[in-house]
DNA sequence: CAGCCAATGGACCGCGCGGTCCATGAATTG
DNA sequence: CAATTCATGGACCGCGCGGTCCATTGGCTG
């Protein structure tokens, strides 16, 4: 699952200079600095399309019609269509996403830093106009029609759940949870509990659920801690 | 919404006869015995279909393909066309899940009933050939293309949740719980975890994810417990 | 038997959508 | 100033899919 080159937006308008084609796996045309943005500016759009309306729901056209730019521009920058564009937008969301935890993300080795990252978490999606999970919702949409891209979106859910097993080991090593605790268990039950609150935060159009969900989530994690606090 | 009518298939070859028109909302041609059967043939293949699959990845075509009728029998057992087959597909699931939770989730006020319907619900998901939410995906799926129908998924998920909050409830007034516990608050971080479970469930194509959850979330409310057990 | 109407079959249609193609514009390079 | 190549615009195409229509069948009723 190669990372799709992601520049700094912003670069746009200086002199274009080509760029050394040195890193990418296979650029199947080269990319100057201009095209890279325009690149950059159809994938952050449809993503936030795909993510409102969801895959199938989401036509060429929109967007198109979302970005200001013309169908050859999309198969120009995409060339395997309307699938390429959605492993670009599958990545994209999975780097968003995770940056919107850190550094919380990273740390997850004391019960300070889960619950920073519980209200991190809060923040980022009560921030974002519509609900819903950015991944989630892609792997379970996808699953049933495009086992390929939906494989992409599951390992990426599975590196995002595996920074929470890590934290959750280091945990254990710490002493502050049980020796007995599986880290793998207890992230996947982790995991879900907020997957699920991003679901029924979609569903629901509220932000209620998902701090049931993390408090639930939290509370189980704290049932196997050594100390009583 | 009604509950789609729902005779038992195997009525099918008896001599056919006109039903009452008593019960129906809006039965936009009255249907015989045998028409009744196709109806719930129909509605029956095509919810595995979509499950499978998805709404959008699911063809009428397909569906005709699946149940061995004909394009004109879609249309005439559900004139609102494609929506309105949805919307049949989405009050049978909900009626299904329930079902396979019963009678533990009638109950649940007690710690016993709890661990059986955690029991139910991993037999239950853990014998179908295919993993997923019915309810969870297509809400997901419709919040973004179908307001009415989501809205009408989601008011079926209240639905299910209301048995766990009732429960929960009951486990406060019989002194389970610490009277502090809220029951809507706790039955929403129960049923996401739920939700999450399956989602992960579908993605990762094991039923560990769904397990982790249930146990995830039975702590988090044992962890509210009145007595230390 | 005659009449009625649900049940069924399947040809047909319009269009939306993914995808192709070619022409032109705008940079950069020698 | 060519020559080259990316960037962009937009007409065009084929087909899959939701939806319509009409013809036929078959079982019940009077």
């Amino acid at each position: 699952m190669g990372p799709t080159t992601r520049p700094t937006p912003s670069a746009g308008t200086e002199s274009a200079r080509r760029q050394t084609p040195s890193a990418g796996a296979e650029p199947a045309t080269r990319l100057t600095p201009k095209g890279a943005a325009t690149r950059a500016r159809i994938v952050e759009a449809a993503a936030d399309l795909v993510l409102a309306r969801g895959v199938g729901a989401t036509t060429l056209d929109d967007i198109r019609a979302g970005t200001q730019t013309s169908k050859s521009q999309l198969f120009h920058y995409f060339p395997g269509g309307k699938t390429d564009l959605v492993g670009a937008i599958a990545s994209f969301q999975s780097q968003r996403v995770l940056d919107a935890q850190r550094p919380s993300l990273d740390a997850l080795d004391s019960w300070q830093a889960w619950d920073d990252w519980r209200a991190a978490i809060l923040a980022h999606y009560g921030s974002q106009a519509h609900w819903g999970c950015p991944i989630g919702a892609l792997a379970s949409e996808l699953a049933g029609s495009d086992p390929v891209r939906a494989a992409e979106v599951a390992a990426s859910m599975d590196h995002w759940r595996g920074y929470l097993r890590a934290g959750l080991t280091r945990m254990v090593d710490a002493g502050l949870l049980r020796p007995d605790a599986d880290p793998e268990t207890l992230s996947l039950g982790t995991f879900a509990a907020l997957q699920g609150g991003l679901l029924l935060t979609q569903t629901m159009e509220s932000i209620k659920p998902l701090e049931a969900a993390l408090d639930g989530a939290l509370a189980a994690l704290r049932a196997r801690r050594t100390a009583p606090d």
